[in-house]
DNA sequence: GTAGGAGTTGACGCCAATGTCAACTTCAAG
DNA sequence: CTTGAAGTTGACATTGGCGTCAACTCCTAC
């Protein structure tokens, strides 16, 4: 498929996706006129992008990061040792920003709950 | 307490407190010679604009949102009805962040597990 | 072949929280 | 008083993912 249709099954811009290719996270075939050409396997690693996006990587840890995840491109590479060692700590960071999350759930669950309470009530 | 030991008590710069207050989230008095003054309050109030921040909400919406917050410095405003329906919003959008982290961090966690067993069988 | 939608690269802009520097003032200790 | 750390305001810079525009090329249907 090309980039325009990747971009709607995704719901990733196509902007975003040729930023993802510049910064080695996605890659594509070239038709002989230059276009990009995607696989089946692409829409899968785009979500996969977002996703660590959402966690608080950048892109250049999610690149080191990529090729050694499984996925149907084919067996993971191994990880560098240092690598590991980075992705323990981001590990350690998205549980805090979990736990930080859930407080401020909580946060304005209890606005939302109170309001609601307040307003049957009133 | 004054700027420097409140940031050093919240972990929090001095520039991003007086940010803070610049966009009203964070009072102060002010001692005759015109320096900010913060009652014990303040550290907590610190803690929690940091996680809204945390849970990517904006200073706006932290401003309207922390005066209907239940604290020490006395009860809570009554919430406008939009910003209740806003306020179900952000909650819905920080549910699904949670869920992206918890399928990162799951990922992760998967590379850093799968590189020990390959080191301890290699 | 041709029209027009889709793609290409490159450049510039934005946002929003913070870092940082400058020039100046206040505060506390000797 | 004096001195130096700490505080003040204001302005500018940064960061990084992405929007957006421009100028140009490619692909497909007619």
């Amino acid at each position: 498929m090309r980039i325009g249709e990747l971009a709607r099954r995704s719901g990733v811009s196509t902007r975003s996706l040729r930023y993802y290719e510049q910064q080695g996270l996605l890659s594509s075939e070239r038709t002989p006129g230059g276009q990009r050409e995607y696989g089946e396997t692409a829409r899968d690693r785009v979500v996969r992008i977002q996703e660590l996006y959402a966690a608080g990587l950048c892109s250049a840890k999610i690149a080191t990061l990529l090729p050694c995840m499984r996925d149907a491109d084919g067996g993971p590479a191994e990880p560098d040792s240092s690598l590991v060692a980075d992705l323990m700590v981001e590990r350690d960071r998205i549980d805090r920003m979990i736990g930080d999350l859930q407080r401020s759930r909580e946060l304005l669950d209890g606005v939302i709950k109170a309001a609601s309470a307040e307003g049957a009530a009133v």
